[in-house]
DNA sequence: TGCTTGTTGCGACTAAGTCGCATCTAGAAG
DNA sequence: CTTCTAGATGCGACTTAGTCGCAACAAGCA
């Protein structure tokens, strides 16, 4: 456990919002100027392999970068509006359901999961019908 | 409807496993050698937004490459092995009974969706047990 | 307090994806 | 069938995301 890895950690959790690599790496040079682009690259890597990070697209909204999220207890369903760009969260024990269903029926241990969803938020729908 | 737009999506319809950009690329050159990586990027794009291919990552399995479908009539998740590579499809009731809630208790409206998961698939588990 | 192993920073690199522009073509209109 | 035009293509130069080898460094154990 490296100074550059806990501001890192500390970094993702403390951000309301999903972050991406250039972002992230902003945000952890306030604390610790030093930190260069590809520790947090390898960090990502290395938190992703314990199961710590959760990576997103975000359905690419804005270009191609991915983006990183402290894995919560309960994974959600990520629910990205291609008009505002507001990206909501939403869980449900359907979810849960679905991923037993996945084990029982294919006997493939799940490890991660990944839901996205792209569309038009209820606020988008309502200020401009149809 | 170009000439380059239907080798394009015939190539893809015809390809058993899902296609990066490059091999897609690659494969549509046999039928029509001068096609160009500009124009494929801006077909899937055209694509995408038609809602008439799927982007995935396969969780990144073999670099930061994305992955393309035409959209199957029923979504289906992608099981993606981390051990062997391998990537199965699954489809359930229960993955269409999650969208109708996301958009019942959320008021969201759906235009793409990505499931992906990664793990071990059977024949990894059986074969290594632990 | 020193030792060892794994991590970091750096810089150069590869690969993925984008863009402006001149040329070309699909397909509509005459 | 010919002409016209909007939109698509090819090209090449470019930007951005992500990787890697290596020497210097620090965590944490003896
Ligand atoms: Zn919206
Ligand atoms: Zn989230
Ligand atoms: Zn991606
Ligand atoms: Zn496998």
């Amino acid at each position: 456990m490296t100074t550059q890895r806990r501001v890192l950690i500390e970094t993702m959790q403390e951000a309301k919002e999903h972050l991406d690599v250039s972002s992230l790496l902003a945000l952890a040079r306030k604390r610790e100027p030093g930190i260069d682009r590809a520790t947090v690259y390898r960090t990502i890597e290395k938190l992703k392999k314990f199961g710590l990070v959760d990576e997103l697209d975000l359905m690419h909204m804005n270009g191609e970068k991915h983006y990183y999220e402290v894995k919560p207890k309960r994974d959600h369903v990520h629910l990205a509006c291609l008009q505002c760009g507001q990206v909501e969260e939403f869980s449900s024990p359907l979810f849960e359901q679905l991923k037993r269903e996945i084990t029982e029926q294919t006997g493939f241990e799940i490890l991660v999961t990944r839901l996205e969803v792209g569309g038009r938020c209820s606020v988008c729908r309502n200020s401009n019908k149809r």
